[in-house]
DNA sequence: GTGATCAGTCAGCAT
DNA sequence: ATGCTGACTGATCAC
């Protein structure tokens, strides 16, 4: 008489089973289970190609994240820009304030005729 | 007797060639040599896989340009900023030597025991 | 039908 | 063995 095989002997374990597993420990169950060497390798092959599956969202998760990154940065700085932009305009303000200032004085000593010691006299 | 057709009627044609030639000229060379249905779809399929292939491509360099471009709009911003901060600095030299000028005016005056307009007595 | 893009697969490299 | 990435493929979406 003809029997099937009482166990399936193929160690069926999900996806994420497999993917978890360790090496050592799928070797044990590998071996318990007496697969033949076909299904073993098989099995080795299915467990790679799921970690390839983890390391390409992997892969892809990154690139994202570089980018989005890479266009922070660059919003940042244009902040950075405008921010410097504004602080320059206010002391352009204050320099022709100053200057005014400045000529005033001179004009000040010029009505009344007070002389001025030559390193005041001008500006550079 | 029995003939092999005289020709494979398979219309062998390069990557390049079936990716180029129109729809319309493919049909046209498909149906001179009598293909079958199952000839044809595969033919198709390979021309579509073929483009797909194209297209993978484009979509890669497109994403390597993105970036590319954006990492130079940073650098450039940078520049922009450095160039703004020298600028910057030039200023804050030329605010202090006219506000020591203006110090040393009124200093002058106090000294020559001359009364300034009150106006001129004053930086805000 | 064409083009673009995503997820998955494999090859090849580096550790 | 593990992890990453380029190239390829099929599926899917928009036009």
């Amino acid at each position: 008489m003809n029997h099937a095989p009482l166990s399936p002997c193929s160690l069926d374990i999900s996806d994420d089973e497999l993917v978890s597993i360790s090496v050592r420990d799928l070797n044990r169950q590998l071996k318990m289970r007496g697969l033949s060497r076909d299904e073993i390798v098989r099995m080795k092959q299915r467990r790679r190609t799921l970690k390839n599956r983890g390391y390409a969202a992997s892969c892809r998760i990154k690139r994202i994240e570089q980018k989005d990154e890479l266009e922070t940065e660059k919003t940042q700085e244009y902040r950075d820009l405008e921010l410097m932009a504004e602080n320059n305009n206010k002391m352009r303000e204050e320099i022709d304030s100053l200057h005014n200032k400045y000529l005033a004085l001179k004009k000040f000593a010029a009505e009344k005729c007070i002389p001025l010691p030559p390193e005041l006299e001008t500006f550079p």
